[in-house]
This record gives C-alpha cells, sequence and structure tokens, in this order.
DNA sequence: TTGTAGGCGTTATCAC
DNA sequence: GTGATAACGCCTACAA
C-alpha cells in the first residue's frame, strides 16, 4: 500500500527487461532491439509511466536542461523593452540545441534563483546594477556565464554593441545633413528614473548607466554641446514629454535656437519626439528631424519609418544561446561585438535654411 | 587528482561534523547549535562551496523550485502582448512564497520542455490550440496545473473571464448612449492569423479562438448583424488597417452606414481605430466612438484614455500563483472566475444625430 | 544486445 | 544537538 511512484524499474520488471535496458529505450543512446524497444514503451504505457523522472536525471547526469535569464530589473518591465525580448527570442533559439528552457530570473538581493537553481548555464541581461554580485555568485556555482549589455570585466565573455560609435555615426550623419542644432533625449541615467537636463561636462558624472553613458558621449564626440534631456524609461510616453520639453518654445524663440534635429536613445522614445512634434504643428523631417536606436518595429508609428540605429538584438540572442551551447561543450568561450546598421527611414531631412523661414 | 566536486561531505569533514549536520546548517530545518553553524559556514568559504547542489536536492525533497509556464505562441509574440506580460508579472508575485522561478515554455508539438522539465507546478496560459495535449502531458506526470484564458474543461482548475458577458456590458453601454450602428473589430479567429469580415451566423463555425468567439458573441446579444473584422493580431497597426476599412467611406457614404461607434476586442485593436478615426478627419468620440478591452495602459495614446473593460491581469496571474501554492500545500484546487470592470474614459459619447450631419 | 553494480549529492528519519 | 543510515530514481561503465 506504500505510494510508491512508478520508476524506470518498475517498467523494466513489467517489460522483462532490466532498468538499465529500459533506460536505454527511453534515451534512445545505445543499441536496443526494436523488440525489446516496443515492450518496454508498451510497459511504461500501461503503468502510465510518464518517463524517467528529470530530477535523479539531471543528478545523474549534470545537466538540468535548464539555462537562466538574469533580468536586472521588474520582469514586467523588462518585458515592455522591445529590445530585450527580441534577445530573450533570439536566445530561446540559440540554446534550441539544448533543449533547455529559460528560467526567469531577477536580479534581485536575496532572490533565491540565482543561488539555488538547477542551472547548467546563465546570461545576464543589461545588470548594471548588481552584475559583479551576480557573477561572482554564479562563477562560484562554476556555471558557464556570458553577458548581454553590460561591463562584465576581464575573463567573462560578453556579447557587446559599440554603443558610442554606433551613436556616433547617426550624429555624423545628421552633421552631414547639415544639422548643427541637434538635441538628445537620452535613456534613464541612473538606477532611479529621475527626468533631467543633462548638461555637458558638469553632470556627466552624474550618469551610471552604462549604455547611456555611451551613447550620449558618441552624440556629443560630433555635437558637443548638445542639450541632453534624460527621461524616466523608454517609453513613447517618455519621449512625448521630452520632446514637448525641447520643442515647445519652437513658435516663440527664434528658429535658430530650436534644435533641427533630436536624436533619441531608443526608438521608443523617437517615436514620442515624433508625437511630439506633431503636437506642435512641427512637420517631420521637414521642420524637425529625429532619429532613434534600436531598429525595432514601433507599433502604431507608421507611416513613419525612423531613422535609427537597427541593433542585431535577436541575433545577440542567438549568439549568446550558441556561446554557451559552445561552452557546454567544453569549448573556451570568447567576447563577441556585434554591430549595428544604420537605417536612414523617413524621418530626417537637411535642416531648413533660416532663409526658408521668414 | 580526481576533479572531485566540492560537496557538503568535505565540508562537513573540514568542521569536524556529520554530513547531515552540515545539511542542517545550510538549510536552517533542525536545531543547530551557534557554533556548529559557523563552523560549517566557515568550511564552506574555505572549500569555495557554494551551497547544497540544488540537483541532489531537488532528486530528495521532490522540489525542484520551478514553475512552468506555457505560452501557446512564440514567446516574442507571447512578449508583446501586454495581458500576459501582466499575468506573468502577478505570477511572479503569487509564486514567491515557493521560493520558484518561472521557466518559460513553448506549447510546441516535440518541444521537450513540459515533457522533461523538473517542474514543481505548471501554468497554461491561452493555449487553445494544443491546450489538450499539454494538460495530458501534465497529467500523466502528476504535476498540479492551472490554466488561465482557456477551455480546459472538467476537473482542472482554471482562472476564467466571462468574456461576453464583459462584452455584452460594453455593448449595452454604446446602446444606452443611442448607438445602432456598431462595428466590431475583432482578435484573431483562428491560428492562421487571416484578416477577414466575419458575417453573423455563416462565419461563426470559423471562429476556434475562444476568446475571440466569445467576446463577439456578446457584442452581438446587442446588436444581432454587427459587421466584425478580425484583424491578424493584437496591435495598434492592425486596428488602424481594420478602422481604415470601417470608417473610409464614412466621406461618400451616407452617415447612416458609417459606424457611429467600433468596439474593438483589446485596448492595441482600440488604440489603431482611435488612429485611424483620426487619419480620416474624424474625431473621437464626437463623430466616432471607439472602445477596448483589457484596460492596459497604451503607450503613446495620451491624451486619450480609452473606455475599456478592465481586466485583472496581474490579480489573474497573481491567483494562479496563489493556487498552486496551496496545490502545492496538498489542497484541492478550485476554479475561480474573475470579474472586469467597466472604465469609461473618454472615447465614447452619444452619437451625432443625423439632424447634425447636414 | 542485454544485465549487473555502483554511485551521483543530498536530506529524512531515526537513535543517541 | 548531533551522528549514522538509508533512500531518492536514474545512468554509465563494464561484463556477459
Amino acid at each position: 500500500m506504500s505510494a510508491h511512484r512508478t520508476t524506470i524499474a518498475d517498467v523494466a520488471r513489467l517489460a522483462g527487461v532490466a532498468a538499465s535496458t529500459a533506460s536505454l529505450a527511453f534515451s534512445g543512446k545505445g543499441t536496443v532491439s526494436d523488440a525489446t524497444r516496443t515492450r518496454v514503451l508498451d510497459a511504461a504505457a500501461a503503468l502510465d509511466y510518464a518517463g524517467p523522472d528529470p530530477r535523479a536525471a539531471s543528478l545523474r547526469t549534470g545537466r538540468s536542461g535548464i539555462v537562466g535569464v538574469v533580468l536586472e530589473e521588474h520582469l514586467g518591465v523588462a518585458f515592455l523593452d522591445p529590445v530585450k525580448t527580441a534577445m530573450l527570442d533570439g536566445l530561446t533559439e540559440g540554446i534550441a540545441p539544448l533543449g533547455a528552457g529559460l528560467l526567469l530570473l531577477r536580479d534581485h538581493e536575496g532572490e533565491a534563483g540565482l543561488e539555488t537553481a538547477p542551472l547548467d548555464a546563465v546570461v545576464l541581461i543589461g545588470c548594471s546594477g548588481r552584475l559583479q554580485a551576480s557573477l561572482a555568485t554564479v562563477r562560484r556555482r562554476g556555471i558557464p556565464v556570458i553577458v548581454i549589455d553590460g561591463d562584465a570585466g576581464e575573463g567573462i565573455p560578453q556579447i557587446t554593441l559599440d554603443n558610442r560609435a554606433a551613436t556616433r555615426q547617426i550624429a555624423e550623419y545628421l552633421h552631414a545633413l547639415g544639422h548643427r542644432d541637434v538635441a538628445i533625449v537620452t535613456l534613464p541615467f541612473q538606477a532611479e528614473r529621475t527626468r533631467r537636463f543633462l548638461e555637458a561636462g558638469t553632470d556627466d558624472a552624474l550618469i551610471t548607466i552604462d549604455i547611456t553613458r555611451e551613447r550620449l558621449a558618441g552624440a556629443r564626440e560630433v555635437f558637443p554641446g548638445a542639450p541632453a534631456i534624460a527621461s524616466a524609461g523608454s517609453f513613447i510616453d517618455e519621449g512625448l514629454l521630452a520632446g514637448r520639453t525641447l520643442l515647445a518654445d519652437a513658435a516663440t524663440r527664434p528658429a535658430a535656437t530650436r534644435p533641427t534635429a533630436i536624436i533619441a536613445q531608443s526608438d521608443l522614445l523617437a517615436a514620442g519626439v515624433i508625437r511630439a512634434a506633431e503636437e506642435l504643428g512641427l512637420r517631420v523631417p521637414d521642420d524637425v528631424s529625429v532619429a532613434g536606436f534600436d531598429g525595432i518595429t514601433v507599433d502604431g508609428l507608421a507611416p513613419f519609418e525612423l531613422a535609427t540605429m537597427v541593433q542585431p538584438a535577436t541575433e545577440i540572442g542567438r549568439m549568446a544561446g550558441a556561446s554557451l551551447v559552445r561552452m557546454l561543450d567544453g569549448e573556451t568561450p570568447t567576447s563577441i561585438s556585434m554591430n549595428c546598421v544604420f537605417r536612414m527611414g523617413n524621418t530626417t531631412s537637411a535642416p531648413r535654411s533660416s532663409a526658408d523661414c521668414p
């Protein structure tokens, strides 16, 4: 009357074979005669046996079939970022050869997950804050790890983007079009996510988020004193607010002091800037050019196609996954730098000369 | 020289205690003297021992600390749905007492995950297609399961919404305002996601997705012959397309045949319909009223606040999680029906009488 | 092609 | 408060 769970041994007994043979029949590893395999599978069906217990298998094999993804933010927030979701999407493909699933983990103090979950490998995505702490945990456990969008330092394989060069490229493009008065809308500059102007030079030290700093620096390499306003998040509504602030005085100020172009550090922010321009009766790109970053599809932005740096988010995720697969195969991991591609879109043009604005 | 991994036995030996005692020191379960605990923890630190191997622990305890979430779609698509992400968000809170993580699984034929992952419990979200197959797998494994947004049938605990009644309520509200010519924009009606008109009666059988059918039926209980157009997905751009189709002829047709109100089956679709109206020079809500479903915040829709049925998505996720926790505690699971709340917003008004349109 | 033996690392249960 | 022992269910050598 013991509530004995059905095990592979029971199945083997019913099939009249040894447990090890049954194991082979399930895994398909060794060479088992068709007759035997069928007998085992039939026995399993008869006993309503659902297959080898993954817990026991994983103790034995050392593999759990689980890859952890550490996201810095509250999960709901991370899901709102199309770049992150694209990366997750690519990651699922990249680790497909493992037949593994993705375990969502938050990079949160005292969060049990990273310390105790049965993980074969880990991906850290954009965890600027507790990155080092998380890395320490993972390394101590001896789990292969790869970092995306974060400066992990020596010896940790990472997949990186040259955010500074990419943004400089956008700026150079606008400069070549003739723009000289360019403003910038940045991603949050610190974990607290407050909105504020970021003065060139004096405020640089405030910026604790790598991506924000690098992208801003790249733009200012071309437009040194360009005014920048930090948003509280990568959202259309945030871009709208910033855009209003930057463009609102267009009617009352001389055209020369109103930016002729705005560089936003994400496509969602750029979309908001475009909304702000429309709201103020400015035409894009005739009155103001707008460029973004990411290359995602902004739902609802049609007929505009943003000028943007297309970052290979899905590909980055896929590469990360592939990298982990190789590490688990015993290969030495390497860091990879990915390239962005500029897409012109239809939201930029040469600035109207002041002669055009009587 | 064997590459022997450090185990709890090694730690125990160094600390001069038995392995079982060391285990207690780590888990904090039994009664261990402070001195002993300190000795064990010190020994662990000295050996760089990262704590009990979760694989072995889970074999012993029968718990893996992992809850599976099965999403029907390609993960990238699921992440685009704010309702689903809100549910995931709530779910993480709901299962917090377990200290468990969420394992993302796709409801895909031959996908290994659901069959072999070490899962303590499973949540199926909106898996109309292979729902039964997935359920069978899970039940055979004897894993507690709960279903959200899907008709699981007898004996399976579910968290449901009365989509039909909720939509009828929206329709009744519009009817009370005086609307008689109402059109509907639906979610996809089948897995293939093609756009098409859905004739009342004749096309009903085509609809294989529960939510779509129920919400449509609810609207037609009030507006029996209402024209409906199925979208290819819950996106603003899809709502835009459908909205154009429904409203485009406004200028050339007599006002009487143009809908005075449109019910969209999701807020994103409704946002697109509003865009379409604006594009055509129609004012919302003066020229056309628009209502949605979900109650999410549509980024970029300001200053409109949608008239919509607010569904408690986060709460649903939380309840699902709490339910699983109880099941794992041995309680008998029960199904729960959640209620939506109508939010008026500012996108509906009484239709302009034909007298207003000379 | 199949069977035997041993151990993966932990924790529950008891006795002390 | 601590120690010994016995599973947990499976997989992989290796032997037959």
